[in-house]
DNA sequence: ACCACTTGGTTGAGGGCTCAACTGGACTCT
DNA sequence: AGAGTCCAGTTGAGCCCTCAACCAAGTGGT
């Protein structure tokens, strides 16, 4: 039932230095906008988020399904960014239970000030170090990757 | 000082799986270890890292350093580990300051046991979805990107 | 109308991680 | 030898995150 192979060499010079940029990558990121912005990584996806909504606005659950969060910390996290005056929290009139998000004008003036440093970041750390050709061919794999780990549809044969 | 130019198409391409696989796969990850070997990742990687060390045993420190993470949380974890029975700590002979860390038996073999299993989970989440000219490309790529991300050396013009 | 069930969100508890402050051993300079 | 400094590891405080338990609003069958 389970794979006894291990790793071959080429696989093994891919894992490595993949577990190595997962770990140390967030946590380079974090720390710029922890010391350069005052909101956390967090935060700032959660912004992002709301910018890209179609309508301006989103549910909780699906503020978690596009940050990858639990439902239980984004109801945190949009709180706490509402007591900042960054994101605005509205119950829904027709359902009574959901509650939308949206960004405030603070909010929205907060990401556009730290996109430009976070952006910076992202350069230095990966696309400085990969070739044209490196990343136009990176792209579709990843895609492929990130595809397979979503909840549904991860199966590329689901009959 | 600060970049303005939003990230390319294909730069875009490249970033948003990347930070999904970021923050989903060692979730994933995590889950197997949780549910079916009682030691978490974290505790993994140390298991690991020590058994692929020179000598046997690693200090502290250097397993801080192994496993990415800080002097104070490997400290915790090593001596959670100790009291599983898992890993052996040793003070040093020669400076009083220094402890060693290495495998009992039993963190040997439940070592072995982790391992198939995480395994499986990392080629059904990776490598089943690359092609294994793919896999040859990224190697190289990655370790370059992972080095840059080291502490030291990261820069490529020191001058 | 009512009861059971489902669904969106909130809250309490607890684990993982880091930073800062601290302890105690070792090295240096006089 | 004693004071100052540095270094390895430990410990306390506190944030981030998840799971499980919960509450409140909607839905469907009778």
């Amino acid at each position: 039932m389970v794979d006894r192979v291990p790793l071959s060499r080429e696989e093994e010079a891919v894992w490595r230095p993949l577990t190595r940029i997962i770990t140390v990558l967030p946590r380079v990121l974090e720390d710029h906008f922890v010391n350069e912005t005052g909101i956390s990584m967090t935060d700032y996806t959660v912004l992002v988020s709301l910018s890209e909504a179609e309508e301006g606005w989103l549910r909780l659950s699906d503020l978690a399904k596009a940050t990858a969060l639990s439902l239980s910390r984004i109801s945190r996290v949009v709180d706490s960014l509402v007591k900042r005056g960054l994101v605005e929290k509205v119950k829904c009139e027709s359902d009574g239970r959901v509650a939308n998000a949206s960004l405030t004008e603070s909010g929205r003036s907060k990401l556009a000030g730290a996109y430009p440093g976070h952006l910076a970041r992202v350069r230095s750390h990966l696309f400085d170090h990969l070739a044209p050709e490196e990343i136009r061919g990176a792209g579709p794999i990843l895609a492929r990757v990130a595809a397979a780990l979503e909840p549904d549809g991860a199966q590329p044969c689901p009959e």
